[in-house]
DNA sequence: TCAGGTGGTTGTATAGTACAACGTAAATGT
DNA sequence: ACATTTACGTTGTACTATACAACCACCTGA
C-alpha cells in the first residue's frame, strides 16, 4: 500500500526538522574555524564577487545588525576586506581575501567530501531527483517567508 | 544533459543548508511558545510515552544540561511533569502533562498545514519520493553523527 | 535645502548550546 | 562489605547566533 498524502506530509516535515535541528552542531564540529552562517556569508560574497552587507541580510533575511557582526568576525578573521564603494560613501562592498578564499575553498572540500561520502551508495538517478525535490521545496519556502 | 553526480551533491548539501538556515526562525516565528527543540522534545515524551532526561539526550545528541534546561523551561510553562522511577532514586521519567498534549498537538497541526500547504501543488507520487530520499538520508547522517 | 530614506554600527536582550564541577545514587569489583 | 567507578541530573559559566531599537552618517528628491 502506498503511502497517503498525509504520511508523507509527515515524514517530509519530521525528516527536515531533524535535519535542521542536527546541522548547526554538526557543521560547527566539522569546521571550527568557519560556522554554518560565516560559511554562507562568504560563500555568497565569492559568488557575486562581493556585494554590500545589506544585499546579504536582504538574502538571507537577517537582520543587518547580525550581518554587520558577521562579517566583523570575518573581517578579524582576515578572511573578508572592506572596499569603499566610490558612487556612495555609506557603502562598503565587501570582497573575500585570498585567505577568504582559501579557506572557503577547504571548507568547501571537505563539505563536499561529507556529504559525498554520506551520499556514496545512492544511484545517480535518486540523486539528481532528491537534489531537485529539494530545489522545488526550497523554492516555495523561501517565497513563502519573504 | 542531465546533471553530474557532483552537481547533484552541491545542490542537494546547498538547499539542505538553506533549510537549516532558516528553519528556528521560521519556527520561532510561527509558534512563539514552542520552539522547534522544545518541540522535538515535547513530541519524543509524547511518542515514548515518557522517558528520561538521559535519553532525550542521547536521542538527539544533546548534552544533558541542555535536555535539563529546556525540561526545566517546559516543566515551568506547565507542559512536561517528572514521575520518580521507583527503581532508581536517581531518575526522573518525564511525561507531557494534558496541557502539554494539547499544545503539542495544536503546534503540530498548524506546523502540518504549513508544510500541506507548501507542497500542496506536489504529486502524490513526487511527495512519497521526496520524503523515501528524506528518510534514507536521515538513517546515513544519523548513523555518521554518532 | 531639508525631510525622509538607506547603509551600517552599537547597545541590549534572548535562545540554545557546550563544558566543567558538583551532589547523589546505583552498580561493580575485590 | 566496602571502596571505587559509573550514571543521572543540576548549576555555574561562557559563547554564538540572533533580533530589535536607537543612533549616526550619508544620499536623494520635491
Amino acid at each position: 500500500m502506498p503511502p497517503s498524502r498525509d504520511d508523507s506530509v509527515e515524514t517530509i516535515q519530521r525528516e527536515l526538522t531533524a535535519f535542521a535541528r542536527r546541522a548547526r552542531a554538526t557543521a560547527a564540529r566539522m569546521h571550527p574555524e568557519l560556522s554554518l552562517v560565516s560559511f554562507t556569508l562568504l560563500a555568497h560574497l565569492a559568488d557575486q564577487q562581493g556585494c554590500r552587507a545589506t544585499d546579504l541580510a536582504a538574502h538571507y533575511l537577517l537582520d543587518k545588525s547580525t550581518v554587520s557582526r558577521q562579517v566583523a568576525a570575518l573581517e578579524k578573521l582576515g578572511f573578508v576586506e572592506r572596499r569603499p564603494d566610490p558612487d556612495d560613501q555609506r557603502v562598503q562592498v565587501l570582497h573575500p581575501t585570498p585567505l577568504g578564499y582559501e579557506t572557503l575553498a577547504s571548507v568547501a572540500a571537505s563539505r563536499r567530501a561529507v556529504f559525498r561520502e554520506r551520499l556514496a551508495d545512492w544511484s545517480e538517478e535518486d540523486l539528481s531527483r532528491f537534489a531537485e525535490y529539494l530545489e522545488r521545496y526550497g523554492r516555495t519556502a523561501t517565497r513563502s517567508e519573504k
